[in-house]
RNA sequence: GGCGCAUUCGUCUAGGGGUCUAGGACGCCGCCCUCUCACGGCGGAAACCCGGGUUCGAAUCCCGGUUGCGCUACCA
């Protein structure tokens, strides 16, 4: 399927580093283009200065290349000026053209007088109601806001919210929402302080130059999108306004509201796909990359959180969500965010892989410990660990009694597993291994089974003593797994060490 | 407070008038497998927010309420 009309943009604020509800918008939109053979563009929102933070934008490249999401158009391959703070004359124009039409009107009051006015008038609202008594060019006389003008007074440009008007904005997710322009306040829409225009200006321009078909952006636009359809219809572009879908929110695991950074630190998870320190306070956030997590895991996790396919299928890869992602298929209530299942899809995603594609993981951890073993016996040693980590970090704990003799014996497993007639049994184990020469898993098996039949031995208080001998607590894969790995040598000197210890 | 959106197991969700004694997944519990821990298999507890309608019949449609969330900035 192609349309080449089909044009979405994922408009991230450089104010932080990308929030995991920000990376799933941008995942939906990227499905929605991909799926209807439409572009991606990335347009960077830095119309307020005072919020930039240095940084922000390259992470938010950074952590959607990580994921695979890619752009069409946009920074990030280098194309023209998507950011707002380089696109000022443009927006100027149409703030003169909404001026002209007497669509919005200059407002000189200061930051100031409109906390005192709010203070001292509840419910304030800069609008049909009021604006008669702020000072403002609908006020003041045509010389007077020329005087102003003239000496440099700061201004803004505000809409003109004609009252008592029905607004309907189609979403594609929720249907038909109307509200009514009497709650809408006269919104700044431009700002003579930094020459720059607002969210909801640049928003709707830039939509309309990029030539938008569809706005897919989260719930908590809603709101003000009766405001942008008004904007469009004031600058004569409402035949060509894009469609809007309202995505539902990612909200916090427990309790109520929005998923926020501060629940990543409480609850000892990430909200952020990549670690970030912040510049100027040198805060550390921890992200889903350094935590150990695949992308692709990350990916199939956040797409189910509101999206789901036509029957119970769970896993995709990402080719499989392009294809099965709709719109229609999104659900309308906010989805709390659970961790649990996040750490499940990553422990699936790591045993489906091959021992081939995790060695190198795991090469770097075994070195970091000081570990140097044959590749093939690394490679073994992950098939028979995989099943048991979620991350690859759990690989070492989970794996190093291949390549480390035990230094202690868990006390617990110890007193659970080393019985009274154990240090005798683990001595004739020891003669009876002594006499293998074939060490395979097969036949190593096979020797010392006989060998428990014949003495009519309890092959469980055997075996467990043994494990406690080789490996040092009572878990891991099955023993010949283990011995045969490690070699004859190697497990007749961990066995006479723990007898001689355990002993 | 005002306005809007939402409301199915603890969580993510399926469901779009009869097929629902409501399905799947995570988590939880039990059993099996078994030398342990896992993996795997099997099974279990667990939900239609409430009240009115409409209809022969409602989880599904309508209205009201509850509750949750969002917005209400010269932030996005």
């Amino acid at each position: 399927m192609s349309n080449t009309n089909i044009r979405v943009r994922f408009a991230p604020s450089p104010t932080g580093p990308l929030h995991i509800g920000g990376v799933r918008t941008a995942l939906y939109n990227y499905l929605f283009a991909k799926k209807n053979g439409g572009k991606m563009i990335l347009r960077i929102e830095d119309t307020d200065s005072n919020r930039f933070v240095p940084g922000a934008e390259a992470y938010i490249i950074e952590a959607l290349t990580w994921l695979g999401i890619r752009f069409d158009e946009g920074i990030a391959n280098g194309a023209a000026t998507c950011r707002q703070s380089e696109r000022k004359p443009i927006y100027r124009k149409y703030v003169d053209q909404l001026l002209q039409d007497g669509h919005a009107y200059i407002a000189f009051d200061t930051p100031e007088e409109l906390e005192a006015k709010r203070q001292s008038t509840p419910n304030f609202q800069y609008d049909a109601r009021t604006r008669g008594d702020m000072v403002n060019s609908l006020t003041l006389s045509k010389e007077e806001v020329q005087t102003r003008l003239d000496r440099g007074d700061n201004y803004v440009v505000r809409i003109l919210i004609e009252p008592g008007r029905d607004i309907t904005v189609d979403d594609l997710i929720r249907g038909q929402v109307t509200i009514n322009s009497n709650i809408l306040d006269d919104k700044v829409l431009y700002k003579s302080a930094d020459n720059l225009p607002t969210y909801h200006l640049a928003n709707i321009v830039d939509d309309h130059l990029m030539e938008i078909s569809h706005v897919i952006r989260g719930e908590e636009w809603l709101p003000s999108a009766p405001l942008h359809v008004l904007l469009y219809r004031y600058l004569g572009w409402e035949d060509s306004m894009p469609r809007f879908a309202h995505l539902p929110l990612l909200l916090k695991p427990e309790g109520n509201g929005k998923l926020s950074k501060r629940d990543g630190d409480r609850l000892g998870f990430p909200v952020f796909p990549l670690d970030w320190t912040d510049p100027k306070t040198g805060e550390k956030s921890s992200g889903y990359r350094e935590a150990g997590y695949f992308p692709e895991a990350v990916v199939n996790f956040l797409a189910l959180l509101g999206w789901h396919a036509t029957d119970d299928k769970e896993f995709f890869t990402m080719d499989e969500l392009i294809r099965e992602f709709s719109l229609d298929r999104v659900s309308k209530s906010g989805a709390k965010f659970d961790y649990e299942k996040g750490k499940w899809f990553n422990h699936q995603y790591l045993m489906n892989k091959s021992a081939e594609e995790l060695y190198p993981h795991v090469q770097h951890i075994l070195e970091e410990h000081g570990v140097d073993a044959p590749k093939q016996q690394v490679l073994t040693a992950i098939d028979l660990t995989k099943g048991r980590c979620t991350f690859v970090a759990d690989f070492w704990e989970h794996m190093h009694f291949f390549f480390v003799a035990p230094q202690t014996y868990d006390e617990k497993t110890r007193q659970k597993r080393w019985k009274e007639d154990s240090p005798r049994e683990m001595r004739e184990l020891y003669t009876v291994l002594e006499g293998i020469d074939d060490f395979s898993i097969e036949h190593s098996e096979q020797t010392v089974m006989a060998w428990i039949n014949a003495q009519g031995y309890h092959t469980g208080n055997i075996m467990n003593a043994f494990r406690l001998c080789i490996v040092g607590e009572g878990k891991g894969p099955h023993m010949f797994d283990i011995t045969s790995l490690i070699g004859k040598e190697e497990t007749l000197r961990r066995l006479k060490k723990a007898i001689e210890t355990l002993s």
